[in-house]
DNA sequence: CGTCCACGTCTAC
DNA sequence: TAGACCTGGACGG
């Protein structure tokens, strides 16, 4: 998906769009499995959103004047390319599966793969704190859940996992055991308390990435649309994945993580 | 044309 | 721990 910092720079972009704005419907794309909640809603309302790791919160919420009250959280992740985008009227924007209605326009989840989804509800209970946001609690809950089994897996995987890893995807671990040097097929345990920094590259190399722009890979579109300036930057922090120099395997899930060469897998 | 690959979950043997 | 879920871009013949 979009990773934490794309997940980051979403809310950034819904915030822009909706600050000013009322929405009076919810559209579905019926070619989407999703739920279908375009009649939950009924009044006018408000949209602000936040994100956690990779999911990402609408807050809907009706007028201060309006004879209902509403205010629902849709709870939404991403998937591989999910992205929100500004559709002037009069226009059709290919692959929304998801619109919010306004006068002057729609807000639309946009999702080629539609591996994204949605639900009404709260922060997903499996999934940790941010590491960007809640920094403080990312590390505790990590140090709290040491002793478990899976701990014993290499860095490479659980930082992958999303009980503990929330937001940290297939590029930014790459970057993030990049920047150490430790093996990265490690048990995660051993790992963790040899190089200790894993903790802040976790906030450090999504923040940068953030800062960036955003992923500027092929299936996500970077909301505020290309950052060209800041292409020279972006290249300097995607060290190691997708680089033709660095060495690649694919983990026991099937996703290929890039790493140092001089590293000897155990997978 | 065809095959491989992609920033992620899910759920079913 | 395989597939399943999807579209489309890159690249090879």
């Amino acid at each position: 998906m979009p990773e934490l910092a794309e997940l980051i720079l979403t809310a950034d972009y819904v915030n822009e769009i909706a600050k000013d704005k009322v929405f009076y419907a919810i559209v579905k794309n019926p070619v989407h499995k999703g739920l279908d909640i375009s009649q939950d809603i009924q009044v006018p309302f408000t949209i602000k959103a936040k994100s956690r790791g990779k999911e990402l919160k609408l807050e809907l919420n009706s007028l201060p004047d309006s004879n209902l009250y509403i205010s629902a959280n849709l709870m939404m992740t991403m998937g591989m390319a999910g992205h929100f985008k500004w559709v002037k009227n009069g226009f059709v924007e290919k692959h929304a599966h998801l619109i919010f209605k306004s006068d002057e326009g729609c807000l639309a989840f946009v999702d080629v793969r539609r591996f994204g989804k949605w639900k009404w509800g709260y922060w997903g209970e499996d999934r940790g704190p941010d590491p960007i946001n809640d920094f403080q609690n990312f590390v505790r809950n990590i140090k709290n859940n040491l002793h478990k089994r899976d701990f014993d897996k290499p860095i490479c995987e659980v930082l992958m996992n999303q009980k503990y890893f929330n937001g940290i995807g297939n590029y930014l671990r790459a970057e993030i055991l990049y920047r150490t040097d430790i093996n990265p097929f490690m048990p995660a345990r051993q790992a963790l308390q040899l190089a200790p920094e894993i903790y802040k590259l976790c906030k450090w190399a999504p923040l940068q990435a953030y800062n960036l722009g955003g992923g500027q890979l092929k299936d996500w579109q970077n909301p505020f649309g290309p950052y060209k300036e800041m292409m020279k930057s972006w290249d300097e922090f995607m060290l190691c994945y997708g680089n033709k120099n660095m060495a690649k395997v694919e983990d026991r899930n099937g996703r290929t993580f890039w790493y140092d060469p001089k590293w000897k897998t155990d997978i």
